[in-house]
Formats: structure tokens, C-alpha cells, sequence
RNA sequence: GCUCACAUAGCUCAGUCGGUAGAGCACAUCCUUGGUAAGGAUGAGGUCAUCGGUUCGAUUCCGAUUGUGAGCUCCA
């Protein structure tokens, strides 16, 4: 082997290429097939058109790797902005990076566009990828990028340069005649690109902040073929089908009324029930656990908003306050100051505690318009709140209590996944967070020795604390494996101290307890609305507004019919007995678009025989068997809350 | 709050290049008595989100307001 040449292996496989030969010289020695995007060469990702350093192992990067995705999706952003500049010269680039599911490119249009320009660009990008146009990096000083770009009248990107910091290499990708300020990586040319679709339009501010202008964002996606392109598009359609609030009013769960106001939830009975069927389980389980239920105003005065420092801290979430015979009154966005106004109603000892106060408190939260969404993102909500007054020693046992009341309640709805991180303080920025540093240290090692007698992993969250203390969010994963905002728990050492609350030691001494504010399932309105989604509208039979369908063939069976359905109702069900006088074939299809869990076909031969001819929404006909079979098993389903269908076939 | 889009019957949506509107489903009545996802007929139902402007005339064009959606930002 020559000097001239280095010497590249992978896995068993081995080639040689030129000194100065690039991964794609790689990719063509070793038979590369064309959905190989990037390589490891050394355990460093590399782009293809970068040069082989030296003798070395590589792998192959390819879709399924994230840094080969991203590295595609990113080249597919370039061709939308140089789509889009051909298209509309005049328009400003701004920032163009990969995302999770796809790509987006922010610009500042001369003329907005419009949702039609969309198909335009798309297939000018089309035309960019059939081009094939090599996609080649290179490095330039700041003086070059930054006369390159202010000539090209792009100062969005100028403000990027002028930002990088000192020494910083900074790198150019050209496409032909498009070239873009851009670290990389990227994929070798444009016809890497297979399949490619816009999606949205939307406004962004530049860089995020909505004192500086509002740009154009247009979102996109990226797969190596169109087929996976079109499963991913599915998948779009699958979620807008699952969507709460499309379910919500086709399944008359709840509503939100214009005439009432925005962000405003309105349960009709049928949600309602649903919530109430959750409420007691949540007050069952709670009472379970030691924790006593309250109930508290909804409004209090100014005054102690200001003790608790939701005035200073909170204030632009809050309602404008009333007036009421000359004092202001707030309505609340939170439960905990009336829950410390309990606890300190009178002389507590340390056998007291650990004190749990929960509520199914309602509360009002000013939220700007633009974030309100269906029933995930209200204005007035009720929050499955508790709050735990207890020792210092005691923290670490009741932080465990919550973890497991919240996995418990959790794995009932079917939320088996999380993710959990541990939010603490900016150890950088300490003036931002009240108490001293003995009561954080000791905050965060309670909840992180919760998290690890739990088993649970967790990521630590730094700067995202609350200002009172550290917490443990937790998000769960639902059955598209979306995740949704879960439990939160957090440590309070500050609101004892602003109210001043304290119980009697053993040492007959006053002490200062520890406050643990806790959400289980967050508020009724978000969680129900996840709920729909998690099943998409199947609730399982406990939950199920109406569980079961008695259906009568024809109407010489409503007798008979109706006989069923008031033993199911003795036996604890919610029942429908559907008299109409529409076909069997109709009725079925009604209760199957309301799923229904069961519906029950009765007949002649089930009348003759006291039986009943099962079918369950999902698994269709279970055929015929007697009622008390039925019962025992749907009763079994009931009671024990089963996520899934246990009626069996009959005989 | 900001950018863009949208608002027609209970629901899903047509439509009117400006002359006060239509379908399917749902609803009501009647006929049909039918074995596992839609039987038939008839009927009722809309100040075309609200308020202004332009016009002989506005549901249609323009503006404002309200609400909704996609995002930015924020959160239970």
C-alpha cells in the first residue's frame, strides 16, 4: 500500500482510497448502497464529502440513525429556502434547522405568503432535487461571511455571524447558486432527497423573542421514500382523528361555548360523568392514603395573594381584582395559600403531621389567547391538587407516597411510560430562588432518593425549578407515544415561612414544617382531554358513559329487551335499551360510533333461551350465552377497572 | 399578545364572478318487524359569527370585533 493511500475499514470489509478521497469514495469502494447519508469514521460522525483523515474504521449512517436523519432533513430545509429564493428573490432568510419530525425554514417574505404558495415551492424543490445538485461545505472568515451575506441583503444572517463567538470556524453550504450560513452537516446533494412534503405555514418570532419581527415559518418533513412518507402522513391523519376535541363533540363529552368566553370548559353529561367516575376514584384512593378532602373559596382577598406572592411572582396569570365593599378580592389560580390558611387555623403538633390536605380545587388562570387549545389549555380548570405539610424527616417517605400513589393511579388509566426529570435551580443564578442552600440540598436529595427507591430514571433539569423550591415533573407516554405533561411534585420551604406556620416539636418547640405541593393528573379538564386521545374516544368499560346496548331485534323482543336491561341496571351497569324502531344493523352501528364496550342482541332464540348474543365494540361477535354469564364477566371487567374486553366467546 | 388562515342548518361540507342559499348525516312523523356497522317516504330546521362601510341591493367586496385553527411564547 502506498503513502498515497489510506486504508478504510468496516465491519469485516476493507478498502483503499486516495489520500485525498472523501467517505464518498468510501461509499463507492465498499458498495454503499444510496440510502447511506453519513459515516462514523473514528466515532465521529462525518458528512460523505469530507475528506478520509487517515486510516480508519467507519459505519455506515443511515435514515435510522438521527444524525443521518437530521443531516437529511437539514439539506431538505436548504432546498426549501432555495426554492423559496428562486421563487421570491426579495424575501429574507432566517433560521432553517432540522426538528423531531421533520425540517422548517423561517423567512421574511416581502408579500406574506399565502397556503397556496406552498405547492409552488414544493414542486421548485422537486425540481432542485431532480437537479441534483452537489451540496459542497466551506470555510470562510467572518470578514467574507459577513460582507457574502450583507450583499446578499441577508442581515438576519448577519446578526447569526456577528453572534458567533470568537475563533469560532464558521462554514458556508452552496448549492448551485444558493448559499447558506450553516454548521452542517449535510448530505452530499440534492437528490439525496426522496421524498419531501410541506406541510404548514405559520408565523415565528426571530429567535423567539416577540419583541423582534415576526416571520414566516413553513414546516416540512423528509423520508427516504415515499412510502415512509406516506406512513408518517398517516400517522398525521391518525392523530387529527384522535383529536379531543373532534372526539368531544362527536361522543357530546364537553364543549366550549363562545357566548361564555374562551378557555372556558363547558361538561355535558356525558363527560361530566366520566370526571365524576374519576374523581372518585382520585378521592377514593387518596383517602386510601391518608390524605383528607377539602373544599376552598374561590376567591380571596388581595392581601393574601400578596402574603403568598403570587402578586409579585404570578400576577399577569391572574384575573383583575374586584372590588367588593372597598377591599379587592382575587379569584384564585392556585389552592395552596387556603390550604396553609387550614393548617394554621390552629395550634398543630408534630402528631399532626404528616398532614395531607387534597382538593379538587377549581381555579382561574389568565392565559394569553393565542395558547388557549380545545381543553388541554384552559382558563379555568380543576386542578387534582394536595398539599403535604410534614417534618423535614419526614420528606423523603412522603415523596415516595406521592411517587406511588401516582404510579398507581397512572397504570390504571393505562399510562405504563414516563419520563421524569428533576427540575433544581440554576446553580449559577441562586439569587432567583428563595430559602438557603441546607434547605435546597436537602430538598433535592429527598425528592432524587424518592425517584431512586421508586426505580424511576430521571434526567436532571437544571434552571428549571420553581422559585420556591426543586421538583420532579413527570410525562407520560400515551398510546401514539406522545407525552403528555403527568404529575408534578414539588418542595416548598418558602410559603411556610411567608405564612409563618409551624407546629409543636417533641421538644415542645416550634418548627417550621416543609410543604410538598402535588398534582397527580394535573387538572380534570387536561387530563380527561388526554384521556379521549389515549383511547381515541374507547374508554375502557368502567369509564364508558354508557356500557352497554340492549338491542332487541325486532320490537316483539323490546320486552324481553327490557328485562335484560333492568337486571344489568340492578347489577350496577349503565345500560341503553335501544327501542327504536331501525334495524338491528342500524342500532349496532349507532353504538359502535358511541362505543359502546357491548351491545346485546336479543331474540327469539335468546329470549326462549334467557340468553343474550354478545358483541363488543372491538372484538365484534362474542355470540350468544346466558345473561349471568354475561354479568359475571362484564362485572369482573367493571370492578377491576380492565383496561381490556373480558367477556370471552361463549359456547 | 403576535403572524397567517378560517367562520354557511345540531354535525361534516357545497354554493353565490354581489340579486337573502343547498347536500349527506342527525332530528320529527309515517311505512317497514328486519340476526351483527346505514331499509324507505315525507317533513321541519339557516337574519350565511357580530357590528359597521361600499352598493339600487352584501351571506358574497372592504374594515373592525368576537371565536376557532397552525405556530411563536407560555403552562395544570
Amino acid at each position: 500500500m502506498s503513502q498515497d493511500e489510506l486504508r478504510v475499514s468496516c465491519g469485516g470489509a476493507a478498502a483503499v482510497v486516495p489520500k485525498d478521497g472523501t467517505y464518498l469514495d468510501v461509499k463507492k469502494a465498499l458498495s454503499w448502497k444510496n440510502d447511506v447519508l453519513m459515516v462514523l469514521a473514528g466515532g465521529e460522525p462525518k458528512e460523505l464529502r469530507s475528506k478520509v483523515e487517515g486510516d480508519c474504521e467507519v459505519v455506515p449512517l443511515t435514515f435510522d440513525d438521527e444524525r443521518a436523519r437530521w443531516a437529511l432533513r437539514h439539506t431538505a430545509s436548504h432546498v426549501l429556502a432555495q426554492a423559496v429564493k428562486r421563487l421570491y428573490p426579495g424575501v429574507k432568510l432566517g433560521i432553517g434547522p432540522a426538528i423531531e419530525d421533520g425540517f422548517y425554514y423561517d423567512f421574511d417574505p416581502e408579500t406574506p405568503f399565502v397556503p397556496e404558495d406552498l405547492e409552488k415551492i414544493e414542486s421548485e424543490m422537486k425540481k432542485i432535487i431532480s437537479e441534483n445538485i452537489p451540496v459542497i461545505r466551506e470555510e470562510v472568515d467572518r470578514e467574507k461571511a459577513r460582507k457574502m451575506f450583507s450583499d446578499m441583503g441577508e442581515t438576519y444572517k448577519v446578526e447569526l455571524i456577528d453572534e458567533l463567538p470568537e475563533g469560532s470556524t464558521i462554514t458556508v453550504y452552496r448549492q448551485g447558486e444558493f448559499a447558506d450560513l450553516c454548521a452542517g452537516p449535510h448530505v452530499p446533494s440534492t437528490g439525496f432527497l426522496k421524498a419531501v412534503k410541506l406541510l404548514s405555514l405559520a408565523g415565528a418570532y426571530w429567535r423567539g423573542d416577540e419583541k423582534r419581527p415576526m416571520l414566516q415559518r413553513i414546516y416540512g418533513t423528509a423520508f427516504m421514500t415515499q412510502d415512509d412518507l406516506k406512513a408518517y402522513l398517516d400517522k398525521l391523519e391518525e392523530v387529527k382523528k384522535r383529536d379531543h376535541r373532534r372526539l368531544a363533540k362527536d361522543l357530546d363529552l364537553f364543549s366550549i361555548q363562545e357566548e361564555g368566553g374562551p378557555g372556558l370548559v363547558y361538561w355535558h353529561p356525558k363527560g361530566a360523568l366520566i370526571r365524576e367516575l374519576i374523581e372518585d376514584f382520585w378521592r377514593k384512593e387518596h383517602r386510601k392514603r391518608g390524605y383528607e378532602i377539602v373544599y376552598s373559596p374561590h376567591i380571596a382577598k388581595l392581601e393574601l395573594w400578596k402574603t403568598s406572592g403570587h402578586w409579585d411572582w404570578y400576577r399577569e396569570s391572574m384575573y383583575a381584582p374586584m372590588a367588593i365593599e372597598d377591599v379587592e378580592y382575587l379569584l384564585k389560580p392556585m389552592n395552596c395559600p387556603f390550604h396553609i390558611l387550614m393548617f394554621k387555623n390552629k395550634t398543630r403538633s408534630y402528631r399532626d403531621l404528616p398532614m395531607r390536605l387534597g382538593e379538587l380545587g377549581t381555579v382561574y388562570r389568565y392565559e394569553r389567547s393565542g395558547v388557549l387549545h380545545g381543553a388541554l389549555r384552559v382558563r379555568g380548570f380543576t386542578q387534582d391538587d394536595a398539599h403535604i405539610f410534614c417534618t423535614r424527616e419526614q420528606l423523603e417517605d412522603e415523596l415516595v407516597g406521592v411517587l406511588e400513589l401516582a404510579q398507581f393511579m397512572l397504570a390504571t388509566f393505562g399510562y405504563d411510560e414516563y419520563e421524569c426529570m428533576l427540575s433544581v435551580r440554576d446553580p449559577e443564578n441562586k439569587a432567583k430562588y428563595v430559602g438557603d442552600d441546607e434547605s435546597w440540598a436537602l430538598a433535592q436529595s429527598a425528592l432524587e432518593e424518592a425517584l431512586k427507591r421508586k426505580g424511576l430514571a430521571y434526567k436532571v433539569d437544571e434552571g428549571e425549578a420553581k422559585f420556591y423550591g426543586p421538583a420532579i415533573d413527570i410525562k407520560v407516554k400515551d398510546a401514539l407515544g406522545r407525552l403528555w405533561q403527568g404529575p408534578t411534585i414539588q418542595v416548598d420551604f418558602n410559603n411556610p415561612q411567608r405564612f409563618d406556620i409551624t407546629y409543636v416539636g417533641e421538644d415542645g418547640m416550634k418548627h417550621q414544617p416543609v410543604m410538598i405541593h402535588r398534582t397527580v393528573l394535573g387538572s380534570m379538564e387536561r387530563f380527561v382531554a388526554g384521556l379521549v386521545e389515549h383511547y381515541a374516544g374507547a374508554f375502557p368499560l368502567w369509564l364508558s358513559p354508557t356500557q352497554i346496548t340492549v338491542i332487541p331485534i325486532t320490537e316483539k323482543f323490546s320486552g324481553y329487551a327490557e328485562k335484560v336491561a333492568d337486571t344489568l341496571r340492578r347489577e350496577g351497569f349503565r345500560v341503553n335499551c335501544d327501542l327504536g324502531h331501525e334495524k338491528m344493523g342500524y342500532k349496532i352501528r349507532q353504538a359502535q360510533m358511541e362505543k359502546v364496550p357491548y351491545m346485546l342482541v336479543v331474540g327469539a332464540r335468546e329470549e326462549e333461551n334467557g340468553t343474550v348474543a354478545v358483541r363488543h365494540r372491538a372484538g365484534g361477535d362474542l355470540g350468544a350465552m346466558p345473561l349471568e354469564s354475561f354479568v359475571a364477566q362484564a362485572k369482573e371487567e367493571l370492578d377491576s377497572k380492565s383496561l381490556e374486553p373480558l367477556v370471552k366467546p361463549g359456547a
